[in-house]
DNA sequence: TTGCAACTACGAAGGCTTTCGTAGCATCTT
DNA sequence: AAGATGCTACGAAAGCCTTCGTAGTTGCAA
């Protein structure tokens, strides 16, 4: 019954999710020490260890405390969590319209020739199923 | 001397600057008014009117204040801040990848041909610059 | 002129995020 | 066995954002 909608990760949580989608489970040490090279300076232990175990409380982690080390491991997918975090941006910012958002980053900025093939690519598959799935579109969110 | 880098908005303040980029200089109240209609919810006049007050002092807004009723206009550009504000997000969230972000953008959303059609114009402008300008280029990173 | 309505300024509270110090406990080394 | 090391838990402080109440002032109307 109460599947809690996982929420919106802060900015330091989302630097910790990052780690643990690139490396997987790790614990507290590996963690911090991957956020300390990152960034400029040295990341407190327990700040790192804090950040954790508020992360469990929401739900954004699991935990296997077995060992005396506990292993952190993400507990929301990376694309699920970045489609979250982008709805929430381009309402913001863009008054919920994806299309300005998309025309801004690629408009004020430099785009390599190879990533405009992938976007293009992009382009065909989508209307390649925007004209196919016309019979049959099941989906509800 | 300092011409200090406009800061980047909270929420609320983009939600002030919205408002004045549509309508553009208005007064407390009727930036107020205009609060209340999006929102579901009343917003206390001086919640409206203490924000404004501290967007001037980061100079996001001017006023004038020859009349009674202060006006406010927007200090800063709508696209230089959406631009501001993509850069920390592409980088927060998409590893500075801006690439990611349209795929994400483009890939999980509903988007209608007419805004595809929109998007392949655009890349077609950015190919042709990219081919005219820099006739003699081999790009790095 | 007196009183009401509208406006500005300001202080303060509450919530959230980030950071860190300290305490307590387990583990390992000598 | 005893001390040092490393780990977790927890409390608390500081900073920021949002919200609101209150005080003081100005302008207008009766």
């Amino acid at each position: 019954m109460s599947k809690a909608p996982p929420p919106k990760p802060t900015d330091s949580e989302l630097e910790i999710l990052h780690v643990l989608w690139q490396h997987g489970p790790a614990t507290v040490r590996a963690i911090n020490d991957n956020l300390s090279q990152r960034r400029q300076a040295e990341v407190g232990y327990t700040t790192t260890l804090k950040i954790l175990q508020l992360m469990l409380d929401k739900g954004l982690v699991r935990r296997d405390d077995a060992d005396r080390s506990h292993v952190y491991r993400a507990a929301v997918r990376e694309q699920e969590t970045q489609g979250l975090l982008l709805d929430k941006f381009v309402d913001a910012t863009f008054g919920g319209s994806a299309l300005k958002l998309v025309m801004q980053a690629l408009g004020s900025r430099q785009t390599s020739a190879d990533e405009l093939a992938q976007i293009r690519r992009l382009l065909n598959d989508i209307e390649i199923q925007n004209s196919t799935s016309t019979a049959d579109d099941d989906d509800n969110a």
